[in-house]
DNA sequence: AGCACGATTAACT
DNA sequence: GTTAATCGTGCTC
């Protein structure tokens, strides 16, 4: 788990399904005052483009969505229900708008400093959402923008086995009750199952 | 300038 | 299962 084996943005420059589905079982790091914290990827939910009326990017380029526009690898970070962060990085070419949320991982290192924010809650509840995550690793608007492939990244993800095909579940995205169908029900929510086949 | 609502969470009953 | 918390965003007037 070195700095040098780190995602290249040729890893999030291809179609977001690809991408949120290979994100599973990598390691997202956060560097924060020269302390690492870091867990493991265990769910993340894929949106895309303009057509996709769950994503953000139905509204077109807007001062909120402009960042999905841009270059893959870059952080999407929105504010939403009035209090809550949400971490997404930004993937396919420039000029064609696609996210992939991250909803959970599984802490590794920094337990210190996650347990000081998220202690309150059991430790399986500490990043099992996509709030609780950028709560626990002190993500907000800070990080929108923020590029996943600078060399002295703040935030970025390292590479790990991929995950077998026999732990991956898929379903439904989570929270777009007011989404017209078929978008509310394709199964672009990608999530590590425990369960060996 | 005003308004309705949301890619959620935690604390209720 | 239900609900309050709380404000940026995009849409309408």
């Amino acid at each position: 788990m070195s700095k040098n084996n780190f995602l290249q943005r040729e890893f999030y420059d291809r179609p977001a399904l690809t991408v949120a589905r290979e994100l599973l079982g990598k390691y997202l790091v956060r560097l924060e005052d020269g302390q690492r914290l870091a867990g493991i990827i265990l769910e993340t939910e894929a949106y895309c483009g303009e057509e996709d009326l769950g994503c953000h990017c139905r509204a077109g380029r807007t001062a909120r969505t402009q960042v999905m526009y841009g270059p893959p690898g870059h952080a999407y970070v929105y504010f939403t229900y009035g209090i809550h962060w949400m971490l997404n990085f930004v993937v396919e070419s420039e000029g064609n708008p696609a996210a992939i949320l991250i909803r959970s991982i599984e802490p590794l290192q920094g337990m210190e400093v996650i347990s000081a924010r998220r202690g309150s809650q059991p430790m399986q509840k500490w990043t099992d959402g996509p709030a609780k995550i950028c709560q626990a690793l002190n993500i907000d608007n800070r990080f929108n923008g923020v590029d996943l492939c600078a060399e002295d990244g703040v935030l970025i993800v390292e590479d790990a086995e991929p995950v077998p095909e026999s732990y991956v579940k898929t379903g439904p995205r989570v929270g777009l009750n007011s989404v017209p169908e078929p978008w509310k029900s394709v199964p672009w929510r990608f999530q590590i199952s425990r369960i060996k086949h």
